[in-house]
DNA sequence: CTGTGTGCAAAGGGTTTGCAAGTAC
DNA sequence: GTACTTGCAAACCCTTTGCACACAG
């Protein structure tokens, strides 16, 4: 699976490459810098960041910033290319202050905003308030 | 006027202090810190670092935070107080790609959002496209 | 006069770059 | 074999802290 997900994306696959990606596969949601490094028992800072990098630009894996909270990271919709992340078009995100989990609520529907003389490409739509698990 | 603002906010009257709030109200857009850096014909780093922590922390501005972009500042609308700034709730920001200008529009009604089984406290919607201007 | 702001130098944290050795294909 | 990746050290940038002096109220 890992190894596939670098393939299709033309990455070279490597042991550090490959653990990345499945920590990125283990949980859904995204992570941050942070969780990532503690689930990787040992590594080296540099080549993650580069790492990251390397999954950016081509199209695995995208950014999701939300303010005030350190940035994380998800992988891509199968929907995804690198010139375009659509991910934020598909859903929005839901920030739980409790908890900080960041999750994408795909089963909700954004309205159609209509913004006149404006060319909009992309939405980005975040909620933020307590999820289920923290009520 | 920027006098006033700054007594409301119970800030103390600096020359340095009107003058970055002179700038503020000058351009009515959210502003990057290089932008307001070139405003200011001769300025030290650190104090503007601090200035901008005062003002945020009286609740004379706050920050917008847009994915992939340098954080921009912008005053506070009067319905703000140092507890709670209610800016994203307002109205949705656009984003344009062309100039990196951000609009905060105000005539656009965010329609409500349901999402169940979470609570929301807050929105924060931005559209991301070409201005009217850049068309 | 007292407490706060300013400006310099230095430190801090996160991220990037240079380079030699190692690895994927 | 060639081009790319890794890991270390060092550099970089942005931001914060310490401190002595200056200024607002």
């Amino acid at each position: 699976m890992s190894n596939k997900l670098l393939k299709s994306k033309k990455i070279r696959e490597t042991p550090f490459r490959l653990k990345v990606v499945e920590i990125l596969l283990d949980k859904e949601n995204p992570i941050t810098l942070e969780e990532l490094e503690n689930k990787l028992e040992s590594f080296d800072r540099i080549t993650l960041y580069r790492t990251i990098k390397t999954f950016k630009n081509n199209g695995l894996i995208h950014e999701i910033k939300i303010a005030d909270e350190p940035k994380k990271i998800a992988l891509c919709s199968l929907k995804c290319t690198n010139e375009k992340h659509i991910h934020h078009l598909e859903h929005i995100h839901f920030f739980c202050e409790v908890c900080k989990e960041t999750y994408c609520l795909d089963n909700i529907k954004i309205p159609n905003i209509e913004v006149p003389n404006y060319i909009v490409s992309s939405f980005d739509f975040t909620a933020k308030g307590t999820c289920e698990k923290c009520l």
